[in-house]
DNA sequence: ACCTGAACACCGTTCAAGT
DNA sequence: ACCTGAACACCGTTCAAGT
């Protein structure tokens, strides 16, 4: 669909100011000055400016998916392996940049439906693999999925999520949630 | 608080353009030209634009629930003929013009904060008035809101009321509905 | 008390013209 | 293929000056 290599600077500028500012920072004029063009030639590359949202929406949100997906598809390493590696993907050294970015889309969605979208893709996507790596260490499907869901809660923040779940108890520390994982296949398995 | 009677033209000039373009036709400048005055002149009255907003959100809110509240206080009539005449209040000549204003409101409320509270405000006055006069029915408190909320749903539509509420079976018309707030009570009473 | 007029700064979008 | 330059239309906000 999008063979046009020139807009990728567009959409890179937008992801570095709607980290900083937030969606209402970019704007098509300050995006340029960024870039050292003119505005008018971000018509070239764009129809408006909801054409450069809707890009960046679909840049980041798959972005997120192959990363996350890269993670947990890595050779050579068990499901439980796995999941402390998908884990450490957000608590290790948070990409700040990425951070920003995700908490800006999250805010955006609040109010914008092609930005929730975005969002709920990429929540569903990494849900989806985290419920599939813990059937893989023994659980049933609705089990897994229902411990993926307060696993992706507990590490990504239970108010960040995008999800029309219920509100779940307060966390209380990544620490806590990390070892929950651990420990629960060696004592509590579902079905050996 | 609000002294300022020329703030109301500007108010009631805001309402109007919120029925017929959404919040987003709420413009200062356009309203200016509708008034036949200046732009200049509005920071007479507002601080900003985000007030005009605020004004517009308080003095529907307040409105709507003062009309409501006169309509269920109305004196000689029964608890039932009161239910039936709120719900007349909203299916029978039903001002397009304020319901063109509520629909814009819960639009915009869907992707702002001070908008949500403002229709919360509202949709709780309402159900609440509507709780108290199915409790003096016979119904005890938890089925008398339960009922309210049904009623409120059925007469507004469900796809407009601003709730946290699940999604409830959909409906299938207000005169059923009105058919099953009389039938109720002669049959299923729930105490006596 | 209320409004005008003019200015300032900042937008999105278009499009002929350049290279 | 990509960008400039200039224009157009439209904003929100400020504020000295008028009445």
């Amino acid at each position: 669909m999008n063979t046009d290599v020139g807009q990728n600077r567009w959409i890179e500028a937008g992801l570095a100011e709607i980290a900083a500012r937030g969606v209402e920072g970019v704007r098509v004029e300050a995006l340029a000055k960024t870039l050292g063009v003119t505005k008018g030639g971000f018509y070239w590359h764009f129809a408006d400016r909801r054409a450069l949202l809707a890009a960046m929406l679909e840049s980041w949100s798959r972005g997120r998916i192959v990363a996350f997906e890269a993670q947990a598809q890595r050779a050579g390493t068990t499901a439980q392996e796995q999941l402390h590696g998908l884990v450490s993907l957000y608590t290790g050294s948070p990409n700040p940049q990425g951070l920003a970015i995700e908490l800006a889309i999250r805010q955006w969605a609040r109010h914008d439906d092609e930005a929730a979208a975005a969002v709920a893709q990429v929540d569903a996507a990494r849900l989806r693999i985290v419920g599939l790596l813990y059937q893989q260490l023994g659980l049933e499907p609705s089990s897994a999925a229902a411990r993926a869901f307060m696993l992706y809660s507990f590490v990504f923040g239970q108010s960040l999520v995008f999800s029309g779940e219920p509100k779940r108890e307060q966390a209380t520390s990544i620490a806590a949630c990390v070892e929950f994982l651990t420990r629960t296949f060696s004592a509590a398995g579902t079905r050996r």
